[in-house]
DNA sequence: ATCTATTTATAAAA
DNA sequence: TTTTTATAAATAGAT
């Protein structure tokens, strides 16, 4: 049906093909659309050019959803539910995994015990008694590491203690040379300078917090 | 491309529609055959007939799982993604909820316990201390009950001694009552008997095991 | 199913 | 791409 017959076999010539393609498309979307109007028919048409790119049709108050659905039970090939199936085993194979942790948790918080042997109950002792004791092994390395850190604060408070003691000395040294002066010197620059510009004690800032203190957790 | 020239509008004929479903299913099929040969294209048919028969083409080198994972992937439309992204994401739920339980079982015993802090510490110190408590208990209750009913079984025992005395006491006594018979007695009938025959001090057979036993657990 | 007049699709060219 | 057009292909209605 054209100017001349064709064979059908790929089109090595790539325009050619997409040509053809794009034409052939319009064509087989028409019948499609046709065939379902017309008989009534349930069609669905997915096209990937060669190029990649995706043409679709299906016939309407339907989707293809539904269509493959149907196809899945009619021809009883399997799209989708091979996947659900490993889901949903692997599920369940974790939800098990999952009651059997709880159990063994409410065991280990005491709860549930009535079901256990006797054997089962000493092993249970064995092994909070063993957890117990490396929780308190824990601990007690916590309490150790945080008196060194109280420790090493302590030191550190008393180095700037006595630097901040210093300073004070020293300020109060100045302090006391500068009334001197004052009372040696002539009284007419008193009236320029007040009082708080002459003696500041404290005019500087020093660091506020020793920021090598460690926080202990 | 017929005698006449049709309206594209269903065919209320059933029998006419059935014809027409069949010439254009071929020809629908054949076409979708070409485009895909020709044009190098990923095409999938898929026809149900207003009777439910099924008829589908696929290209070759593909299948129909494959064509509608790249619809999928082209579309951005669902068809089966919904339902596994609910399994995949309670999967993923439950997982998270397993390795927690994990965690929690590896801090009851004993492990990693670095992670904690003190009071997180302290928090599990006292849930082991809780759980031991208890399984403590449970033990106590049932070397309780092992020991009450090793008290039944000793009273049992003591039961089945007294009445086994009073039957070896009784078989004793006709032994000996027996003896005296035969003393007293004419010594023909001595050599028909044997002596088994005559004194059978436990010749009955008394139940070996008290049944009432009851066995701890 | 098969036939065939006619419509429809499309290959090649523009 | 789209349009044109000669021709192949599809098919409606009859058998």
């Amino acid at each position: 049906m054209g100017r001349g017959k064709i064979e059908i076999k790929r089109i090595e010539n790539a325009s050619n093909r997409q040509v053809t393609f794009s034409k052939r498309k319009q064509g087989i979307l028409k019948k499609a659309r046709e065939i379902s109007v017309l008989c009534d028919a349930q069609v669905s048409l997915v096209l990937f050019s060669s190029a990649g790119k995706l043409n679709e049709y299906c016939s309407p108050s339907t989707n293809l959803k539904e269509i493959l659905t149907r196809y899945q039970k009619t021809s009883g090939k399997k799209l989708w539910d091979a996947r659900h199936e490993y889901l949903n085993t692997e599920l369940d194979r974790i939800r098990k995994e999952n009651e059997n942790m709880q159990i063994e948790l409410r065991h280990l918080m005491g709860e549930d015990l009535s079901s256990l042997s006797v054997v089962e109950l000493r092993n249970l002792e064995d092994s909070l008694q063993f957890g117990y004791d490396h929780v308190r092994m824990k601990q007690t390395e916590c309490l150790n590491n945080d008196i060194e850190i109280l420790r090493k604060n302590e030191r550190m408070l008393e180095e700037e203690n006595r630097q901040l003691k210093y300073i004070l000395h020293q300020q109060e040294q100045m302090a006391m040379r500068e009334m001197r002066d004052i009372e040696i010197g002539s009284n007419k620059k008193e009236k320029g300078y007040p009082s708080q510009s002459r003696v500041q004690p404290f005019g500087f800032c020093v660091q506020p917090i020793q920021p090598n203190l460690q926080q202990n957790k």
